[in-house]
DNA sequence: CTGTTAGCGCTTTCAC
DNA sequence: GTGAAAGCGCTAACAG
């Protein structure tokens, strides 16, 4: 169990009969190798199946070949995603992925105070992770190139989505299709410090831009997640007025808000229409009406950034990507009232 | 941009006023330190912001502190819910976690003719991921522990659910109701070798144990995927005598499923009812009865056995993990048919 | 308890 | 084009 033996370099080139050198410079196809030399070489690291040894080799040139990805979340679809699109493109570069989950606060300050990746990567990358200033401190103190991914960053090269722009594809929905009495399921993460707002500005913009004047109570503010969704779509239920249409800030929340929904014994859209963000996979299967991201392309996108970074490139320092809604069957016009306020 | 300056041990040490070994000593708090001695030097390193240089030391030892994982899928929530169960663990261990995403076959083959990850780690976890006997070959050149999670290995250590019992769960959940026209959406993965059949066995074993029949035509086997489960559905309502309860291999199909029978304006469970595997989180939100199934614990596992295999405790070679029957709201007693067989 | 001294396996000037 | 040799930064005997 471990117990190996590696072939060593110098043996590779004994077996070619060059010296280590020579077999350096042929293993990694390095110039000014007469080109049967480098076949010989080659042939005897096959022959031995020699591998170079990374520690050795990083050790010796000082770069590691690996990046840290830093994810506040796993098993979350919109996370999973932007990881699973990077690790696509930095393994086609060779390059290796360090993963680093820092769930909670505590995690977090763990990262940051001890940062265990330092000097073992040559970037790392935060996905949908907002860093403070602090921490920005932190992270300099690594050394190497620092990239955001799936949301916008001040310091960092970024790729995201526009949140705001986004909101408003949701809201402008609900608008078009004459509800007024519009309800926001808003999230927030306890353990982030600084919580994106776009989504939320668009909301009251939109409705400023309809007419309507934005109602508090039909604001609600909760964690991110399924049963808070619900929770969050019981109280809207109990309010005086309950709104014909609620904006959820994300598709889980939302299919929570239609559980309570669904419970409540409330047809949607008959009698509420329901929009998430994200297009998540499960949106398609419930029908749920979504404003889609392509989480995939964003962590691919955030590959490409890394690696020319790393490369020198130097070039795109921040990347929006565009957002869409997809009309599903969870939206629709608002019933017309019988009319309870004239009425009697 | 990656100019970075780090100290060297060797400046600790002078620092320090002690020489590198007992710097070293120190700063990996091996025995044989004079306490006093040992503080100086953590002052020192602490004063110079010092990290060992991971690849040095490294490459001295022979270890690498690394464990690879490889997934087949990033983003379904159950691969997800292992990595992150995994990684906490390893974390905690202080040990890094080098990902590798081996999607489909292409991947395949190019991982285990490549290994690129050999040299790299000191052990490899292969998460629900079947390995054929030509790539355990392969992998056993690594010369470092192989672990198996999410699925029974013959030849490694692993940790997984009895596919077998869970399967029986939910099928004798839905004769103990009084199905007896079941049908089952057994899925597949193109890209494995060899499907787990415990859950399909399970199928066939609860209906014999009823007393039921098999009937060819409600088995549809697919590929895995909510729109191949609707797919699935639409067939087996297409058939002459449909069936009064589906039996899914996994949430996500059974949601897929339950799409269609909405869309078909069939009431669950009045008219069907529909029970998955897994306890997906989205399950609980859909109200859908499922065998839940815990996804963190097995990763956590995972994580434990990595730890005692290299620390050489060889203990727990192969830890079942139990299933739990969850009943929701998509199960329910078959509707008195009426009799469309004998009367008329 | 502490210091000296070899390497670990590779890359890279610098000569030839 | 190729080789010799000097490290890269750390650990691990082995003395003291």
């Amino acid at each position: 169990m471990g117990s190996d033996n590696h072939p060593t370099m110098a043996e590779v080139a004994t077996l070619a009969g060059v010296s280590m050198a020579t077999a350096s410079r042929a293993l990694s196809n390095a110039p000014g190798v007469a080109p049967d030399t480098r076949q010989r070489v080659l042939a005897a690291a096959q022959q031995l199946s020699y591998v170079v040894s990374p520690e050795a080799s990083r050790l010796a040139t000082g770069t590691t070949g690996r990046v840290a990805v830093v994810v506040p979340h796993i098993s979350r679809w919109f996370f999973a995603s932007l990881l699973e699109g990077l690790e696509a493109v930095l393994r086609e570069a060779d390059m290796d992925v360090l993963l680093y989950h820092v769930g909670d606060l505590h995690d977090r300050r763990d990262f940051f105070e001890r940062l265990p990746a330092r000097r073992k990567v040559d970037a790392v990358v935060v996905l949908a992770f907002p860093v403070d200033e602090e921490e920005q401190r932190r992270l300099a103190l690594m050394g190497v190139a620092i990239i955001a991914a799936g949301g916008q960053h001040a310091s960092y090269p970024y790729v995201c989505i526009d949140d705001f722009a986004a909101g408003r594809q949701a809201m402008d929905h609900l608008t078009f299709l004459g509800h007024r009495r519009i309800a926001m399921i808003e999230t927030y993460d306890p353990d982030q410090p600084v919580p994106p707002a776009g989504r939320s500005q668009a909301y009251f913009a939109a409705l400023a831009d309809a007419g309507i004047e934005a109602d508090p109570e039909l604001v609600e503010t909760t964690r991110w997640g399924g049963a808070e969704g619900a929770a969050a779509m019981d109280r809207l239920l109990s309010l005086r007025e309950p709104p014909t249409a609620v904006y959820a800030h994300s598709d889980e929340v939302a299919l929570g808000a239609m559980r309570s929904l669904r419970r409540a014994g409330l047809a949607v859209p008959g009698d509420i229409s329901v929009i998430g963000i994200d297009d998540h996979p499960l949106a398609e299967l419930t029908d749920l009406t979504t404003v889609h991201q392509p989480a995939l392309g964003q962590g691919e996108i955030a590959g490409q950034i890394v690696l020319s970074t790393l490369r020198g490139d130097e070039i795109k320092r921040a990347v929006t990507v565009p957002t869409k809604l997809v009309i599903r069957g969870t939206t629709g016009p608002p019933r017309p009232r019988p009319d309870r306020a004239s009425g009697r």
